[in-house]
DNA sequence: ATTTTTTATATCACCAACTTATGAAAGTCC
DNA sequence: GGACTTTCATAAGTTGGTGATATAAAAAAT
């Protein structure tokens, strides 16, 4: 009934891996200025430009008003502005502004330094796996974002 | 002034790497019966036994208060108790219930499906790839683990 | 052996970020 | 041009967090 059986051991182990590093990840980041629904947009927004309000909740995995309270809430800092669409009346279209990204480039480089500090600790022979590792686990991640909503 | 030197390349690849892998990896859990705080709780009252919960809220990365409401909670949901040390008449012992076990048996094998679907469509070296680095980032996980509270 | 200080947990009042339900305005379709 | 649809905003309620503070047990000091 369980059906566990369609799972491989390796996929089990990769699960494992992932769920700890997870959690674990999760506290290198530490208590910053961004929530994470927070941070995650304003990536987005920095990496694939400006966005109309609605295709930004559902990839982020909230509801929509939680995405126009968010962005309310970026608007008021500074880190993103509302623009409009000349050909459609009802949009908003978010832009992140230059304190926007700076606040992303702090937050990542806040990670960064913590990260870099632990792989100096490891064995060269891990640090070359994970590095190997790192188009494969970028290929997962494609595949993952253009997941429908699970 | 930004001292951005002392980071490599390599790092850097890492860093960015890890932070967009996060990032979908949260998505990848759907809006389960845990809160992040309280599945990464469970586990670990899992994998190393009862805790007192003054050892539990610095780990998980919350005000001992917020540990104190996510135990009563718990309890409420018959996922952990509360018990006593008979050496120490302040102390609480915080326990994972069967039924505890069985929300985080829950949780991870949501996450090991959908993952495992993913995996599958995966070119094999790159399966492959991730796998030989698992080991280390199991280590990585470590480290992290017994970090300063950053 | 008290008194004082420290430690462990709980409670309180508040806040941030979400939820569902609903409303209003602009666009689309016969 | 009236009916439906899409897009965004607002309202009210919930959840999980915070800092300040209370209480009780243990440890330390006198």
């Amino acid at each position: 009934m369980r059906d566990t059986d369609t799972l491989s051991a390796e996929d089990l182990a990769i699960a494992g891996g992932f769920e700890r590093f997870y959690e674990v990840l999760r506290r290198l980041t530490p208590r910053s200025e961004l929530s994470l629904t927070a941070a995650s947009t304003l990536r987005r927004l920095e990496r694939s430009g400006p966005h109309r309000l609605c295709e930004l909740h559902a990839p982020e995995g909230v509801s929509q008003p939680a995405m126009t309270q968010l962005i309310t809430r970026l608007e008021k800092e500074g880190l993103a502005k509302r623009g409009s669409d000349p050909d459609d009346g009802r949009a908003v279209v978010v832009t992140i502004t230059d304190d926007g990204r700076a606040a992303v480039a702090r937050r990542r480089e806040g990670r960064t330094r913590a990260l870099s500090a632990l792989l100096e600790q490891l064995p060269a022979e891990d640090h070359a796996a994970i590095l190997a590792a790192l188009p494969a686990l970028e290929r997962l991640s494609d595949l993952m974002a253009e997941q429908p909503p699970l």
